[in-house]
DNA sequence: TCATTTATCGACCGTTCGGTCTATTTTAAG
DNA sequence: CTTAAAATAGACCGAACGGTCGATAAATGA
C-alpha cells in the first residue's frame, strides 16, 4: 500500500462520518479539511471532485457496513440464531458502528434525486440486505429448523422494512422503544416458525 | 382572509413540493422565487428567514396529510375497512398527494441533527399517527370486529414501522413492489384478527 | 547524497447562498 | 379622486461554497 493510497484511505475513513451525519452536500470541504487537517489542495490531490470523494465514502460505508452485518450473523450457529444476530445488531441504534447511522437510509433518502451513482450503490445494499435475510431463512428451511412453508423472501421484506422503518422512527423520536418493539415482534414470528 | 395572508399562502403552497422534495438546505431561496414568480423582497415582506419559511412549510405539509388521511379513513366504515383504507393510501407511491413523497420521512431525516423545531413537528405527526392506527384497532375491538386480546399499540408500531420502511425502499428501488408485498401481508394480519 | 518524482500547502477564483434596504408600485380607505 | 399604507421589485452585501494552481516540502530510488 502507498503512501497515495494510505492517506485516499485515510481521507475516506475520517469523511464518513461527517457524510454519513450531515449529508453530502452538508458537508463542505472545509470540514473534511478540519477532519483531517489537511490543506485543500492535499485532499484535491487524491480525489478530482466531491462528488468523487463521496462515492468514495459511500461505497466504503456500504462495503463496512456489509462485513459487520456479516460478522454478527456468522457469529450464529443456527438459522435463528443467525436472525437473531441480524436483528440485535439492527437495534443497537445508540453506539452504532458507523456515526450517523445506517448509511442506506442516510444515503439513499438524499440521493433519490441528486445522485443517480449514489442511489443504485444504495439500492445494491439494500437488494444485498434481503438477499442475506432471504438466504438465511432458506437455509433453515434447507437444515429442517423452520417449517418449509415459510414464505422466505416476503419474511425477509417484512423484516428489512420493519427494521428500517424502525431506524427512521428511532431518529426522530430521539429514542429507541420502539425499535425494540419491532425486535420484540419479529423474533416472536420467527420463534413460531421453528419446528 | 387579507391579501398578505393569501399571498402568504401561496408562497408557502408553491415552496412546499421544493422542500419536501429538494431538502429544506437544498431549496434555495432563487428556487422560490422562481416557483412563484416573486422577487426576493416580496418574499421576505412575508418570512423574516429562509427557516420561517420552511418551519411554515412543514406544518402545511404535515397538517395536509393529516387531513388526507383522515379523509381517507373515513370513508371506510367498519375498523378494517378503515386500516385497510389508510393502507391504500400509503401504497400510492406514485402520484403521492403532496409531491416527493412522505413529509414525515423527507423532513424527519434532515431534519434530525438540522433543526430541532422541525425535528419535534415530525415527531408529533409520527404519534399522531400511531395514535390514529391504535385508535381504529382498539375502536374494531370495543364494537366486537377484532379478537379482544390483539394488542393494538404494538400493531400500531408494526404496521406503522412497516410501512416507513416500504416508503423508504420504494423511493431508494424506484418501484414500489417491495411495497406492495407489505401492504398484502399487512392486510392478510388484519384479516386475521377479524371474528 | 542527490535528483526526480510525489504529495502538500494555501492564496486565489468565480459562483451561489441567505439576507438587507430603498425606491417604486399596488392596494384600499376616506 | 386622493392619499396614506401595504406590498413588491431588484440591486446590493458579506460569507461560504467547490474548485484551481503555482510554490514548497517530503518521500523515494539510484
Amino acid at each position: 500500500m502507498t503512501k497515495a493510497e494510505r492517506t485516499r484511505q485515510f481521507i475516506i475513513e475520517q469523511s464518513a462520518p461527517l457524510f454519513n451525519t450531515k449529508g453530502v452536500a452538508g458537508t463542505a470541504m472545509s470540514d473534511i479539511m478540519e477532519a483531517t487537517k489537511m490543506a485543500k489542495g492535499g485532499l484535491y490531490g487524491h480525489f478530482e471532485s466531491k462528488d468523487e470523494l463521496s462515492h468514495a465514502v459511500v461505497d466504503y460505508c456500504l462495503s463496512s457496513l456489509g462485513e459487520k452485518i456479516t460478522a454478527a450473523i456468522n457469529k450464529g450457529k443456527t438459522a435463528k440464531e443467525k436472525l437473531f444476530a441480524y436483528l440485535d445488531f439492527i437495534s443497537k441504534t445508540e453506539n452504532p458502528p458507523l456515526q450517523g447511522g445506517c448509511p442506506m437510509i442516510n444515503f439513499g433518502m438524499e440521493a433519490d434525486d441528486t445522485s443517480a451513482a449514489i442511489n443504485q450503490k444504495v439500492k445494491q445494499g439494500m437488494e444485498w440486505s434481503v438477499n442475506k435475510i432471504t438466504g438465511i431463512i432458506i437455509e433453515g428451511i434447507g437444515t429442517g429448523e423452520f417449517y418449509a412453508n415459510w414464505n422466505a423472501k416476503e419474511f425477509a421484506i417484512k423484516l428489512f422494512s420493519m427494521t428500517e422503518g424502525a431506524i427512521v422512527i428511532a431518529r426522530v423520536m430521539g429514542n429507541n422503544s420502539h425499535m425494540l418493539t419491532v425486535i420484540k415482534m419479529l423474533k416472536n414470528e420467527i420463534e413460531e416458525q421453528v419446528i
